[in-house]
DNA sequence: GACAAGCATGAATACTGGTTCATGTTCGCG
DNA sequence: CGCGAACATGAACCAGTATTCATGCTTGTC
């Protein structure tokens, strides 16, 4: 029972195994990717760590190498995709002056997004029962950028002075759902439509 | 092999056993009932049998009197829930004339039920994963609900002429999002603050 | 008051699938 | 080389749980 001083209870509170060579990078890769794939498609609780890491090409004892359990795959790619849609949006309206146009550039680049990665989106959904935390911040950070865009907005006086809180929740619920419209519901209508008519909906019912 | 002629290969696609006498009904009622609860808070795949017929007070066996499956009672959820949804929405705007006033009184209603039934709210969610169908029947239902009373108006005069079926979706989201806010979200604004932000937006966004 | 259909029981079944482990294999470095 | 740390294997373990089943109870009816 003795150990060396100055060593708390946790080993440093690490997320998995962090792999130490290339090798062990790309393994561990291997078993996100094919997780993103298996999970996308067959939902989480259908998904079995058999059917991940016959998917990456690798033992089903190599998997628990790099995660610590099932959940923690999960969390970790929930936390990707945020990290991805977010920088796809800044990207999206990096250098664009004009509020309102920026808005619309984030709203088509978000549609885009969805439209590309159908999967991701089922994910996020269903994190809200796996690991609920990693949900909220997921549309945490989402509605925070939302709001800091119109608070900004609002001191230029080109936003009418609602709470800025409540209004971005429910300008981010206007992109949501047209995005899973156009995923889970597999309409075929163009997205510069959808843009058009929400971009409508929103400058309007925005403008001070 | 032989069968009586005239029979389709279907034993008439009954969902679950109906229960043939007034104790029979009350048992199923019970286990409907203790379903709610528990996988409302539990979520469906850590709501064992064994939980649901416990807290109905019943033996695991007599689950299987009245459902199939555990998918059937969780889908026969989702279609009670859809119903009451609307029965409120209804009876929330009935009588109302003006449009916009009974948008206002049917977002007022929603953010209401979505608050009283909070389980319920994660129950659709779920099923996203556990019953595909069931859950594009809810939300399909919803906003077509929403797209009829828009058409409406249009035709009056009243909305402006964008693609009726996008702008539900828009509208929708915006409930939604708010609705889900208050019940993941657990924050304290009242409704009645969410109700005039909100219908300052749609107004202001949907007016011809 | 006995018969049968409906209802109820809970132990046994059957199986899935997450996690562990004892045993290799790879590979860079001295 | 050859040593050790990192990585890889896949068979076995085991806990949980959906579903079944043989048996027993209730209740209304003739």
């Amino acid at each position: 029972m003795n150990r060396p001083a100055g060593n708390g209870d946790e080993p440093r509170k690490v997320i998995g195994n962090q792999p130490k060579t290339a090798r062990g990078e790309a393994t561990r890769k291997a078993i996100i990717d094919a997780a993103e794939r298996v999970i996308g498609s067959k939902g989480y609780y259908d998904a079995s760590i058999g059917h991940i890491t016959s998917e990456a090409g690798v033992a089903q004892g190599t998997f628990y190498i790099y995660f610590k359990t099932k959940e923690e795959v999960f969390s970790e790619l929930v936390l990707e995709m945020g990290r991805m849609l977010r920088f796809t949006l800044s990207e999206a309206t990096q250098g664009i002056e004009d509020r309102l146009e920026a808005e619309k550039a984030g709203l088509r680049a978000f549609l885009k997004f969805v439209k590309d990665h159908p999967d991701l989106y089922r994910i996020v959904q269903e994190a809200l029962f796996v690991d609920p935390e990693a949900y909220r911040a997921y549309y945490r950070s989402f509605v925070d950028g939302y709001r800091v865009g119109l608070v900004a907005a609002q001191e230029a006086g080109q936003v009418v002075e609602e709470d800025a809180e409540i209004l971005a929740w429910a300008l981010m619920g206007i992109s949501r759902s047209l995005g899973e419209r156009l995923v889970i519901f597999g309409t075929e209508t163009p997205i510069e439509e959808l843009v058009t008519t929400a971009y409508n909906l929103i400058a309007n019912g925005i403008k001070p």
